[in-house]
DNA sequence: TCCCTAATTGACAGCGTGTCAATAGACACG
DNA sequence: CGTGTCTATTGACACGCTGTCAATTAGGGA
């Protein structure tokens, strides 16, 4: 799994995101993968056991690479209910754009693939945990909606924000980014809050 | 495309939903839907040209089999704005579980294959009018919100009971179907009117 | 009986994944 | 300088699934 010369790992993992995020989805060929790392196809299986782990692999490249998890923490962790869930809209749809094509690739590679499917639900429990953590401090500020209970209320934010929501409005309804944070933080806003 | 003999047709066809519907997204091979069926895999490429194709007329098949269109116009075309947003939730809502396995089968085709693409959109084209004709009730009776146009109106309506957000709700959240009609229902009327 | 149609059987090409063996180049070590 | 090791390349191959083709069989109607 790892690598003495992180060079060409490296070189690797960049051109699968590359890829991915320039043709979501698609189903990605191990052999465009080599040519755009500039490596033989059998590399990849040297450094990497198959095209699903290779894929996840890629995806926590990307996350470290792009900071998330700071990004989340520092977003919710201060001001009162109602705008840390303004905060966490903000940037989880600020976010989803960066990771899209790679997340739709682990998507449908899911429905096929045991190993994706682990990968996926684990990164989808980790935003569930912010989500919670919202809901948690929007109750404990007296914010929150009695129509709902607060895993329900979790429940619902975290389908809310879910990458293929953000994918039908911004992809097929044309939405831009900007559109899209406020309706979903005006839409958040009004069924979760009393 | 139209055969002489309808029987075997139609055995494929309900073959390859029943497949469908119990083995949801996952690739059913053709020989697996030949042997559902009770007969060889090249009789499949008698009756429609390739994989896609079959799903596609399996779905259409399906449609007309539930009276999707039928439903929905009943339960859309009575009653004040708000009554019809609720109707339109509790039908499509019931229709979903219904239909699951195709849909999503359709839904991971259609990010490799044009055609299938093609006939998910038409498909979700024809719901998004349902929807359409709903918000327009809405406006018509004043109870429409004013944070959002009308066209924002139905494309947050369509995006929220996508068939991927009832999923996410019932499949992996575990919601019963009781819990998500009811739930959206609140959700819509909350966002949705003033 | 002859013909037409639907269906079966078996074979095969194409494509993508994953495996394997043989080989080449770089580099450290004695 | 020669040797061993690590990384990568090349070329070949098995496997699984789709889609195509040719040859053959079974049944029904004129």
């Amino acid at each position: 799994m790892s690598s003495t010369n992180p060079t060409t790992r490296t070189r690797i993992l960049d051109a699968t995101c590359e890829l991915l995020e320039s043709t979501p989805g698609t189903g990605a060929r191990m052999s465009d993968i080599a040519k755009r790392a500039g490596v033989s196809r059998q590399a990849l299986y040297l450094h990497f056991p198959n095209r699903t782990e290779l894929f996840i692999a890629a995806t926590r490249h990307q996350d470290i690479a792009h900071g998330l998890h700071a990004a989340l923490d520092a977003g919710i962790c201060s001001g009162r209910g109602t705008d840390r869930l303004a905060a966490l809209v903000a940037t989880w749809g600020a976010y989803i754009p960066h990771i899209f094509g790679m997340a739709k690739t682990l998507m449908v590679l899911k429905e096929t693939d045991e190993e994706a499917a682990r990968a996926w639900n684990e990164r989808m429990g980790d935003f569930r945990e912010a989500c919670s953590t919202v809901v948690t401090v929007l109750a404990r500020d007296g914010q929150l909606t009695a129509a709902m209970t607060q895993e329900e209320s979790t429940d619902w934010l975290w389908t809310q924000l879910s990458i293929t929501n953000w994918e039908l409005l911004t992809q097929s309804c044309g939405w831009d980014q900007a559109r899209y944070v406020m309706m979903m933080q005006q839409a958040a806003h009004r069924v979760l809050t009393a």
